[in-house]
DNA sequence: AATCGTTATGTCCATCCCGACATATCGACA
DNA sequence: TGTCGATATGTCGGGATGGACATAACGATT
């Protein structure tokens, strides 16, 4: 009947939505993919968007992410470096921990008025 | 360099929305002020985005949260319900919890990345 | 050197949400 | 019964966001 919903995200010191939800499921896209293309089509987002989530998340954390790389047979790829390995599990752990307790907090304060 | 950031709101059976902290801030206010008009400036927003999200969650919860009067030589007056007040104390521990929730888990998981 | 599929990037358009206006309505009180 | 200030609603325009297109650039492989 009524459910708890939360958004979850990094600003860093001047870029709004640093990282967030989308640009981890994106990296994750990424790295069972090896592109960036293929990436965006499974999640069905444009490849346009994709492209500039991936740089302006590069840009705000000042980390790269991603090998990318152009050209050949294949026309490229692009990988999750180690570094955005790490992202993609931190990431997880945090969320996972924020979702438990958003749940959890739920059912303490809210449940109750509604019950 | 890098803070967290969330969003957190309600959704009810068909609405987005229903409730959040807009809503919250909104019903704090008129608790202060008994009047929609002066909340609304007190916040910021227009009376009629004001008035809207009013009309939005009771609707969504389909609890009556305020009492509204129109006419009379002060034009009238808004103020919040018993059930009203209830939401505001249960949103705001709601609301408190996860954000301490949000503050431990970055620093349990993000925190340690850039460091 | 010609190819080919992916990465790289600019730009216009649909859409959603909010702010700004514009009014209508109400009704206790003087 | 007229007044007055707040509540009640419709509507239009502007800013932000993402999608749809369009096109350039790249370079390993053949």
């Amino acid at each position: 009947m009524l459910r708890a919903k939360f958004k979850l995200w990094l600003n860093s010191r001047h870029v709004e939505g640093a990282f967030g939800d989308g640009k981890w499921r994106l990296l994750k896209a990424i790295d069972g993919e090896n592109s960036l293309k293929v990436a965006s089509e499974t999640l069905g987002i444009s490849y346009r968007k994709a492209w500039g989530d991936l740089k302006k998340a590069q840009e705000a954390l000042n980390v790269t992410l991603v090998e990318k790389q152009r050209g050949g047979r294949l026309g490229g790829q692009t990988v999750l470096t180690e570094h955005g390995k790490k992202w993609v599990k931190a990431y997880a752990r945090f969320r996972g921990d924020v979702e438990k307790a958003v749940d959890k907090a739920y059912e303490r304060h809210i449940g109750g008025l509604i019950g």
